[in-house]
RNA sequence: GUGAGUGUAGCUCAAUCGGUAGAGCACUGGACUGUGGAUCCGGGGGUCGUGGGUUCGAACCCCAUCACUCACCCCA
């Protein structure tokens, strides 16, 4: 009986992998060259974590997160996204006494959607949060950290900001719009008379061609901003500029959390299908207290692995991968033993190296050097052994040069080709 | 949760009107007993997703079911 593995959980193979390895180590760069530290959370937390920060009315929580029982004593969640779990260990761990913190985390999260294209129940996110700072030069700092990310790795996203407001401003917006839309109900589609009620943020952004005329003219939020949120707003602006740091005012861009306020930001994508946000972030000053902590503001983002990796594809850049600087190849029993005894000199040298551990015939242990990428062969037997020469073959040029074996380190410099 | 599309070899796919399954790539052996990629010849590999039905006969038609993909919802 074969197993397969389970839905929208999908295998990196070590074909792919180099793919990964490089977001992550692009990432790790980046963000030590911004002052930000690696945090690791469980990827497991308890439901009511979720429930009070990301919101109980959001999809997230309320019909895609995996919940269960802890042997019917605690009720758990695997972790939906990545800002909660990091919100909860700065408090649990009173990190705040120390002033500001910028953290930031790599790890898988598990939302049980149908999968797509870009969307997957086990997908591999990467996010930042910056702790106790409430000024917007943070927020400006971010966007241009992950404009700079993806510029590294040949793509670029376009930046879309908004603001959505704070306490102050976006009750009575939200109530405003909905009495708005209610007006005018009998124009709009179904799906927007329903999301009037549940989210009516999201009706600004309904795709269907008869709704679009008339949500033009729906009350913006931009025009209502309280001073706060304005003056704020106008400096992640201004501050973008003076990083030259392009940007649209996207006044539709609403965010599926709870938790955010004033700044949201997306970078998206036409390379991802219909999911087309590679990275999603914005600010949440109130987080911190809901989830039992002092006052803190705080903002972050998170950003999609499968998604990059799918732009990187499409973008043409290759897969990175390690290849062993020189196969050795044994035309004997004698040779099969030097070889070994070589390859372990050179790999205690920090010279990557590799051999058909089969033996067998050359031209398969050839063949065998070529499909691991080897920039030489060496081929080994009795004489080898007994002379300490041998030939070094280029396996593009497949020239042979003479190379003592007491020279080979020296020859194939040090570290992975 | 809803809708559509697709399921044939490890991968990508073909098979006319319903007539009993094939190619390329990959793998493997040989041509070539100390030298890989090219060429030639050979080999292994299939419950045609699964179950049922129609038929003398089903990869093909019908029903059911499962899986995958894309899209909706929503989001990274």
């Amino acid at each position: 009986m074969k197993i397969n593995g389970v839905k929208g959980m999908n295998d990196i193979l070590p074909a792919q992998v180099g793919r990964w390895q490089e977001i992550e180590r692009m990432a790790r760069e980046v963000f030590a060259l911004h002052g930000y530290r690696e945090v690791r959370t469980p990827v497991v937390e308890p439901y009511a974590l979720y429930a009070r920060g990301v919101g109980e009315t959001t999809d997230i929580v309320n019909k895609e997160m995996y919940v269960f029982e802890d042997k019917g004593e605690d009720k758990l969640a695997l972790r939906p996204e990545g800002t909660a779990g990091t919100v909860r260990a700065y408090i649990e761990h009173g990190a705040h006494v120390e002033g500001p913190q910028k953290w930031f985390y790599i790890g898988p999260m598990f939302r049980r959607e149908r999968p797509q294209k870009g969307r997957y129940r086990q997908f591999h996110q990467i996010g930042v949060e910056a702790f106790g700072i409430a000024e917007p030069a943070i927020d400006v700092e971010q966007i241009a950290m992950l404009a700079d990310l993806f510029r590294r790795l040949g793509v670029a996203p376009v930046v879309h900001v908004n603001s959505v407001g704070d306490a102050a401003c976006r009750p009575a917006y939200l109530e405003e719009l909905r009495g708005w839309l209610r007006a005018r109900g009998e124009v709009l589609c179904a799906d927007c008379r329903e999301r009037t009620e549940k989210n009516p943020l999201r009706v600004l952004d309904c795709k269907v061609p008869s709704c679009q005329p008339v949500l033009a003219e729906a009350p913006r939020l931009l025009e209502r901003l309280c001073d706060g949120c304005r003056t704020h707003f106008d400096a992640v602006r201004q501050g973008l500029d003076d990083l030259s740091v392009p940007y649209q005012v996207n006044p539709r861009l609403v965010r599926g959390l709870d938790y955010y306020v004033r700044t949201a930001y997306e970078f998206t994508s036409d390379a991802l299908g219909s999911q087309s946000a590679v990275a999603g972030g914005g600010r949440y000053d109130g987080l911190v207290e809901t989830l039992g902590g002092p006052p803190t503001p705080g903002i972050g983002f998170g950003m999609g692995e499968e998604r990059l990796a799918l732009m990187l594809e499409a973008a043409g850049r290759p897969v990175p991968e390690s290849r062993p600087a020189v196969f050795f190849v044994s035309a004997d029993e004698a040779g099969r033993r030097e070889g070994l005894q070589r390859a372990t000199e050179l790999r205690r040298a920090g010279i990557a190296c590799d051999l058909d551990a089969r033996g067998g015939k050359l031209a398969r242990q050839f063949k065998q050097a070529e499909r691991v990428g080897a920039r030489y062969a060496l081929v080994l037997g009795a004489n080898e052994a007994a002379s300490g020469q041998a030939k070094l073959k280029d396996m593009v040029t497949r020239e042979e040069t003479p190379v003592a074996l007491a020279d080979l380190a020296s020859r194939l410099g040090t570290g992975p080709a």
